[in-house]
RNA sequence: GGGCAAAUUCCAGAGUGGCCAAAUGGGGCAGACUGUAAAUCUGCUGUCUUUCGACUUCGGUGGUUCGAAUCCAUCUUUGCCCA
């Protein structure tokens, strides 16, 4: 796996790079579709590899492993070959599920015990277990398995919690150094930062990431409950520390107006349910604004759901039509909507990419942020 | 022609003397959603008012009662049954 920083922005942080796997190249600043059971919801390969411009997916250890399970992946010979998607994957580690269903694990220094959501069973995880499931579904990149601490977690739990995921850290990387991929191309393992909203817990954890040399470094732990402003603040903080010659990996976020910021931080990739889920429930992100489909504005509107829109959906279906399915439940409604929200992050990443190589980055996102953030 | 049953707020449908502006579901309107336990969840949905509250509603009309969607009379409409 190869970083080529192909510019930097002149007015802003902002970066424009290629990050090389063996499953293809990736052009950042990029945002990459969240799949997380190895399906990015409602949406075919065909749409998200040639209308979507999707370069990357990602999958989840902890759903993949419950369903379809360690078995059916290996014998299918990884997550590319299961589910048809040959350009490359990144797979999280489960640690955002250690933090969202808390109600059915229980912590301890070894790992994490938890219950299934779908059956109840008894599970463990620890960090050398994450990762030799991570070699069975096959991702590029691997995320390592860390607590993702909440952001409304107080100083002495956020330091406990990080030091932790750093001893994690380390376990995964002496197991990865243990054990082979599995299917003949190579797997890069990504640290995370962590620390939630305390400088100086951010910039002991961006160092001690840094130390280990990865092929990229993620940034975890925001966009859960902080205000906007410290998630910014915590990016630039970290930022001055990661290497800028590794990407960096703006791990569940965000708005199209947190991505725009964190490129202008100097991020590189970014993942997010946000364009599929409320895509879902009637939320459309446009270069113009912000649509709820569903409201009785657009019963009428016959025109096209966005003029210059980035997918084919976007002309081919009007506003009045796109909001009849919705009011009428229509299965084509929630796919409409998740492939037009998905290329319009795409293009969105692709765009700032754009104006970084032409060194207009920051006129251009100044511009584009206001315009993104409007409810029309 | 005779008999029986029923008419409730946008729809369906509870309610059978005060706790009823009226359950519940649907529909409608709006909001939330950030490493996906989410095609999910929340709020509002008679009128006026910021709230408190006031006012008008349960097919029509007229009664009984301190008080009626609920009881009585009658009319209208609908459904079913018998000729």
């Amino acid at each position: 796996m190869k970083f080529n920083l192909i510019h930097t922005d002149s007015g802003s942080k902002a970066r424009a790079g290629v990050l090389s796997t063996d499953h293809g190249d990736i052009m950042t600043p990029i945002f990459m579709p969240v799949g997380t059971v190895g399906s990015v919801k409602g949406v075919q390969i065909p749409h998200l590899k040639d209308d979507i411009k999707a370069q990357i997916i990602l999958g989840n250890t902890y759903h993949l492993y419950l369903r379809p399970g360690l078995e059916v992946l290996e014998r299918a010979g990884g997550l590319h070959k299961f589910n048809s998607w040959e350009r490359p994957i990144l797979t999280d580690s489960g640690g955002f599920q250690v933090f969202s269903l808390k109600d059915i694990r229980k912590m301890n220094e070894e790992g994490v015990e938890f219950r299934s959501h779908i059956d109840g069973s008894k599970h463990f995880f620890s960090p050398e277990r994450v990762m030799d499931i991570e070699r069975s579904i096959g991702a590029d990149i691997i995320m390592a398995f860390d607590e993702c601490t909440p952001g409304t977690a107080d100083y002495n739990y956020a330091k406990k919690s990080m030091e932790r995921t750093h001893r994690w850290l380390d376990r995964c990387i002496g197991r990865l150094k243990e054990t082979e991929p599995m299917y003949g191309y190579e797997q890069q393992l990504f640290p995370i930062v962590q620390g939630c909203v305390y400088p100086d817990l951010r910039r002991q954890s961006a160092e001690f990431i840094a130390s280990k040399e990865a092929a990229g470094n993620a940034i975890g732990g925001l966009a859960v409950g902080e205000p906007a402003e410290k998630m910014y603040e915590m990016i630039e903080v970290v930022n001055e520390i990661l290497p800028t010659d590794k990407p960096r990996y703006l791990m569940g976020v965000g708005t199209p107006a947190n991505i725009l910021e964190g490129i202008e931080r100097g991020v590189d990739m970014f993942d997010c349910v946000m364009p599929t889920r409320n895509g879902r429930n009637a939320m459309l992100f446009t270069k113009n604004g912000i649509m709820n489909m569903r409201n009785e504005k657009w019963k009428y509107d016959y025109s096209p759901i966005e003029e210059d829109g980035a997918s084919f959906v976007d002309t081919l279906y009007s506003k009045a039509y796109l909001r009849h399915l919705f009011i009428a439940q229509e299965l084509l409604a929630l796919e409409i909507a998740s492939i037009h929200n998905l290329a319009f992050y795409v293009w969105l990443t692709q765009e700032a990419r754009k104006h970084i190589l032409l060194d207009d980055f920051a006129v251009w996102k100044k511009e584009m942020l206001e315009k993104v953030t409007r409810r029309l």
